[in-house]
RNA sequence: GGCCCCAUCGUCUAGAGGCCUAGGACAUUGGAUUUUCAGUCCAAGAACAGGGGUUCAAAUCCCCUUGGGGUCACCA
């Protein structure tokens, strides 16, 4: 085993970039390992010379190494070398905390339920088993292969990192790659750690994902499905996903999200309701069922089946009813996708095609009778 | 505990002595728009940890206190 001496009256100190100048007392460095008993060397000795080895000019770490500099510095210099720039800039914390963001199962545990992080967990749980890779045990949001995995854009992780102990002023917030490759300057980064805020990583999702070419988007979706068994192979389902998507819009955030449309998936006999949103609907509404068979009528006799003309064979046939909107588009809408949100009513329709939407409407009333 | 680092709205931050009755973003709340949801638009509430200095003037400089954090391996 070898140790480095060191010199007890010495101070190192060292001029960080970010956190000025730091000192430390010789006397109170304890003489550093640098080599074990079977010749193999230390980091913060093998580091040094790597350093010295590749002629690095700078170091920029983060914060928790900042203890072992001291040491580091008595190697440059003792091998006559000159030291790198120091930069030890905060380490990512923990939703709402100034703790460092660790990977520990106890801590995992905590942030499990943590209020802030909790909803990150929650996509795992919901998205991971349609996949086929588990749950929030086998990854969580501590992992970068998470938000990949429930289908986070590139974009949205790098700009959330990026504003997290940085900024280049005070409202830039939407930043590309090559934005901040081009702004970053270690003079703007921030000193304190700061605590990693899911629904800030959300909202950049949203922005990014709006920025997306519809093209894109659907690139993005379809491999989701498909892992998912809602459809087999991706190019010949391009058409219809590319509909469904455009219909989306907003809606979509993350790539996954389309998986919480399944009803556009699923044959009409596999159809599941939304037993609250069916009973609500449909059940109880005095004329939802009377109203129904009588619009399937209408969908039935409809030669062109694009939104636009839905909607206007829609509206004349209300006007003929003389209803309004909200008698009857809640109950159409349960009846043809099982719940009681989704894309627009017509987009919807034309989506699911005459066929479908025929089939599911007769399967509602049916449903009712039993 | 020793050593070191840090401290502006709930969160991420702007602020390098007067431009600050402290700005932006996310979140929250209210309103508008809408066939649902999502979105969009508008508006509101919300912070300089405390105490001493220095100065004509301090969120900004100095000191102390308090609080938070990192690190203390023959790991990296």
């Amino acid at each position: 085993m070898v140790r480095y001496l060191v010199d007890r009256s010495a101070k190192v100190a060292i001029d960080d970039e970010i956190r000025g100048h730091v000192e430390w007392d010789g006397g109170l460095i304890p003489d550093p390992v640098i080599m074990r008993g079977n010749g193999m060397p230390l980091y913060n000795f093998a580091t040094v010379i790597d350093d010295i080895d590749l002629e690095i000019t700078h170091v920029i770490r983060a914060e928790e190494h900042l203890s072992n500099t001291p040491v580091q510095m008595l190697l440059f210099e003792a091998l006559g070398a000159t030291p790198p720039v120091f930069a030890h800039i905060p380490f990512v914390a923990a939703p709402g905390t100034k703790e460092k963001l660790s990977k520990r199962e106890k801590k995992i545990e905590k942030y499990r339920k943590s209020p802030q992080f909790k909803k990150l967990f929650d996509i795992a749980d919901d998205v991971l088993p349609k996949l086929g890779l588990g749950s929030s045990e086998t990854l969580n949001p501590v992992m970068v292969a998470y938000y990949e995995a429930v289908g986070f854009l590139p974009e949205a992780v790098l700009n959330s990192l990026s504003r997290l102990g940085w900024s280049l002023d005070d409202k830039t917030e939407n930043m590309s790659l090559d934005f901040v490759v081009e702004n970053f300057t270690l003079d703007r980064v921030v000193k304190a750690p700061a605590g990693l805020d899911p629904d800030k990583l959300l909202a950049y999702q949203e922005y990014w994902m709006s920025q997306l070419p519809l093209e894109k988007k659907v690139d993005g979706c379809l491999p989701f499905l498909e892992k998912a068994g809602l459809i087999d192979a991706q190019e010949r389902h391009r058409e219809f996903v590319g509909r469904l998507v455009e219909a989306l819009g907003d809606r979509l955030k993350l790539f996954s999200d389309i998986l919480s449309y399944d009803e556009y998936f699923v044959s009409d006999d596999h159809l599941v309701y939304d037993e609250k949103a069916f009973e609500m609907r449909i059940q109880k509404p005095e004329r939802a069922v009377e109203l129904l068979a009588k619009y399937r009528e209408v969908l039935a006799a409809s030669s062109i089946f694009t939104a636009s003309a839905l909607e206007e064979g829609f509206k004349s046939w209300m006007e003929s009813e003389g209803i309004s909107y909200g008698d009857i588009i809640h109950a159409l809408r349960v009846a043809v996708s099982g719940k009681a949100t989704g894309p627009g009513m017509f987009d919807c329709l034309a989506i699911l095609g005459q066929e479908r939407c025929l089939n599911r409407l007769d399967q509602a009333i049916k449903r009712v009778a039993k």
